[in-house]
DNA sequence: AATCAAAAATGACCAACGGTCAAAAAATAA
DNA sequence: TTATTTTTTGACCGTTGGTCATTTTTGATT
């Protein structure tokens, strides 16, 4: 294999993820199909599984790649962080960020239900670079905690837990609880977890 | 149509509810078919459609009943409740007692994210008969509360959102929470939302 | 018992999906 | 020009939810 030819893959590798991208987002997981991201990036179904086995494993790449993004900022902003208090603000503020990009969000749950299904899907979720781990968390606020690991594991669990609620309600159109909610929520249960 | 006919239709209603609860019970929302369901029972698949006008049909029908008998329970329970903590620790008992049949709060789950896709099932599941409802709390703790039915409504999507959020974790094989957590998790945002 | 209309049940059929794969097209090496 | 490898194609498969013209069963009427 040459280097144009590897570039040419690439390219096609990129053509058909940023169709992947556009598509997904308007239209949801499941609503998308193989055919569509193909024909809009211009080639035949076929071709779709020379990049990837299956319509999860792209997903996973984008649900990856996205978190990323996230995640980058988080750590930047928690590397400036002194204490437990400021640790906190700065969780609040990665979901806060994820919330801006409801649609995306919804769609990661959307996704992380159907994953639930799947023996092969459900095992890569829980790797971590995918989701939002407990020890992800207990990872951030052990430095600055009063209580131990296990308190922080289980305050990351149940914030994830509020905040994948929380999106399934805006999914559903119900909006009782909002982003303020939300944080408000976070504070309380994180000064109750570090008490 | 006679009496007998209407028997007859009747039977036959039950005999495929029968089956459907059976095999959505062991296979789950999306991977049970409607031949499944019809076959089981000794019917062709068309047969359904006179009952149903589609699988979402049936289960909301389904949800419906389930959700009807723990309700029931916890309605006669809170009658007897005479102050705000007492009516928290029915409404925990209540969810304890849709988390110890966990296999079905995990498929009402599967459920709930598949409707938020469909106008109609979406709508229905916002009617309250099918869902933890916020006014519904509301209802619950508005006349023992110190504060207003608007802190009680939060209360109640909260609450909601932790359980949700609860069973997505369960139903990825991510056990850190207990149904022990949840209950303390919800006596202090109890208080909190009282305070 | 014969006839007929209404109700109940059937199963072939449809369009759509995710995924497969032998074969065609394009690119490279000789 | 020819041979080999890589990239792309699209017909095909099995399966699904849902439709509907047709058949079977039922019960009333003569």
């Amino acid at each position: 294999m040459t280097n144009r030819q590897r570039e040419k893959s690439e390219i096609t590798r990129r053509e058909l993820m940023n169709s992947a991208v556009r598509t997904f987002g308007e239209r949801g997981f499941e609503a998308t199909t193989i055919s569509e991201i193909t024909c809009d990036a211009g080639y035949a179904k076929g071709n779709f599984y020379r990049y990837w086995s299956s319509k999860g494993d792209i997903f996973l790449d984008i649900m990856k790649q996205k978190l990323k993004q996230h995640r980058d900022t988080r750590d930047l902003r928690l590397s400036k962080a002194g204490n437990y208090d400021e640790a906190l603000q700065v969780v609040i503020d990665f979901l806060t960020s994820l919330l801006d990009d409801s649609k995306w969000a919804k769609i990661f749950l959307e996704f992380t239900v159907h994953a639930a299904k799947t023996e092969e899907l459900r095992e890569k979720l829980l790797e971590g670079v995918y989701r939002l781990s407990s020890s992800g968390y207990a990872d951030i606020f052990e430095p600055f905690a009063n209580t131990g690991r296990e308190d922080m594991e289980k305050l990351g669990a149940l914030v994830t837990a509020l905040f994948e609620g929380f999106l399934i309600q805006h999914k559903l159109g119900h909006e009782k609880l909002t982003a303020e909610d939300l944080r408000e929520v976070i504070m309380v249960l994180g000064r109750y977890y570090n008490s």
